[in-house]
DNA sequence: CGGCTAATGCTACAATGTTGCATTAGCCAA
DNA sequence: TTGGCTAATGCAACATTGTAGCATTAGCCG
């Protein structure tokens, strides 16, 4: 029997019936431990700086896998690159932020956009994607001092 | 003296002071004619239907000027590839509609999610976008004798 | 018409993501 | 614990979308 100090990512892979493996254990906790979504080079590096050796293709696929299991969502940021982040929050529909100045992306839990709006007749959405422009909090408050 | 049958699309690339070329105005003519947003697969598709041969950098190029002339503006879709549309519509911020069925991308002139929105304290956004997945009228009216 | 140079077209390259296949390693049962 | 099945990995090659450099073509203007 294996000791209960596994970490809760394990869990997590273990309870969607894939093969708990190191890299997806790894990638998870990255996720899980970002406050903000990461793109695959950002996760690459900490991998490397974990000393977790791996391929580029294992790094898309288990992260393809644990979007398809609800681990993980997907945003799709403006340079055309895609970015994660932990949580099967795809489907609650909040808005994103992207801080021109930062880069990052962040989540807006508090704004849905579906419940907001009305389209024209004929129109079905089945979820909507809200993405604002512009400096963030932290990014604002620096820029007392610096603009 | 030119007689004065040119088109629109040659008046508005002669007034953004860049020279009138074949491309520019066939480029544009395609984006005007055009009800949605088209990516570059459907712009050189078009031009080579119209029998303008061409090069795909020089696609590119124009296109990337027509935007920066605000002649065209450009919507990124959830392929991670560039669509593009006549008219600098760019900073009116209304949404747009990604149709699952279809894989249209249509404008919704009459949402503006920046008047919508209080975001919380600290975050200063300067444009959003937003953007509706789901069934477009078109294909919702096909439905019924379809599905 | 002649010349200046913006625009084009070609080649090569960069970034991001995908496919095929041989090898490794998780998991389960004996 | 061990052995075997096969999911997951790692490698190489490829696909798509977009860029950069540079020689050539063709708008524009006098």
């Amino acid at each position: 029997m294996p000791s209960p100090d596994v970490s809760p990512a394990a869990h997590l892979i273990a309870a969607s019936g894939g093969r708990v493996t190191r890299t997806r254990i790894a990638v998870l906790e990255i996720l899980q431990d970002s406050p903000r979504s990461l793109n695959h080079d950002d996760i690459a590096a900490q991998l490397a700086a974990d000393g977790m050796p791996h391929d580029r293709v294992t790094l898309y696929r288990t992260l393809d896998w644990l979007v398809e299991q609800g681990l993980a969502h997907r945003v799709i940021g403006p340079d055309r690159a895609r970015r994660f982040k932990a949580g099967g929050e795809t489907r609650s529909q909040h808005a994103h932020f992207h801080c021109d100045r930062c880069g990052h992306v962040l989540c807006l839990e508090s704004i849905r956009p579906e419940e907001q709006f009305t389209l024209p007749a004929g129109f079905e959405p089945d979820r909507a994607e809200l993405v604002f422009h512009g400096t963030c909090a932290d990014c604002g408050r620096q820029r007392g001092a610096k603009a």
